[in-house]
DNA sequence: CGGCTGATGATCT
DNA sequence: GATCATCAGCCGG
């Protein structure tokens, strides 16, 4: 049979809107380590948070900046929401609402560890290997399956898709500017796990 | 690996 | 009609 070591390990306990930090950029480092997962009929599909980029209140990269419409609504509800939009006409991108009602902030999942479902996610996928599975937003949404039916959900509210303790505490985290914006292009406030492989971007904004 | 480009469609003005 | 929080494929080094 197969060595003592092989099979996914089992889910975490889900995490609740107490267990993590209720501010925009110690939410998005705070993130780097934990679990993503969704439920599916089939098993659950998830990975291990290895990347994340913070838009805090006030950012002109966010969506939030223009202020309140109906795209960006869930970026103003409550801590937890999730935020799911077509980014370029192609793909799907996840962020989770940030800060207390009223105020538009987010975090966006950028890339993932696979874990949970592997061979479903690389089914998803269509082709290429591990290591490209979920390293960029879009990758990360194709291989999770989660997609517009997500928008305004809530992560800490018992549905399908939700946020997981740690199943390895992170590395050593990194950080640098954000990937593909213009406005507010200089802040600091991409953040990664410098070890893992995983990851998305240049490799000079992950040393 | 880095750099470039076309595809693609919802959103907002 | 412009603007993208992207990706895959292709090319050169």
């Amino acid at each position: 049979m197969d060595g003592p070591s092989s099979g996914p390990p089992p889910l975490p306990r889900r995490l609740g809107a107490a267990d993590l930090p209720h501010e925009t950029v110690a939410l998005a480092r705070a993130l780097i380590g934990k679990s993503l997962i969704h439920d599916l009929p089939d098993g659950p599909v998830g990975v291990r948070i290895v990347e994340t980029e913070a838009y805090p209140a006030g950012d002109a990269a966010g969506h939030a900046f223009i202020g309140q419409t109906r795209r960006n609504s869930p970026l103003f509800h409550d801590f937890g929401r999730v935020y799911v939009y077509l980014g370029y006409g192609t793909s799907w991108l996840i962020n989770i609402a940030s800060e207390s009602h009223g105020i538009g902030a987010g975090v966006l999942f950028r890339a993932g560890e696979p874990v949970w479902g592997i061979e479903a996610m690389m089914r998803r996928r269509g082709k290429g290997r591990l290591i490209d599975l979920a390293s960029g937003p879009g990758k990360l949404c194709q291989a999770l399956d989660v997609d517009k039916r997500h928008d305004g959900g809530d992560f800490f509210g018992g549905g399908h898709v939700w946020l997981g303790e740690a199943v390895r505490p992170p590395g050593e985290i990194g950080v640098s500017i954000r990937i593909g914006i213009t406005k507010d292009a200089d802040r600091p406030l991409r953040f990664y796990e410098r070890a893992s492989p995983f990851v998305s971007g240049p490799k000079k904004l992950s040393p």
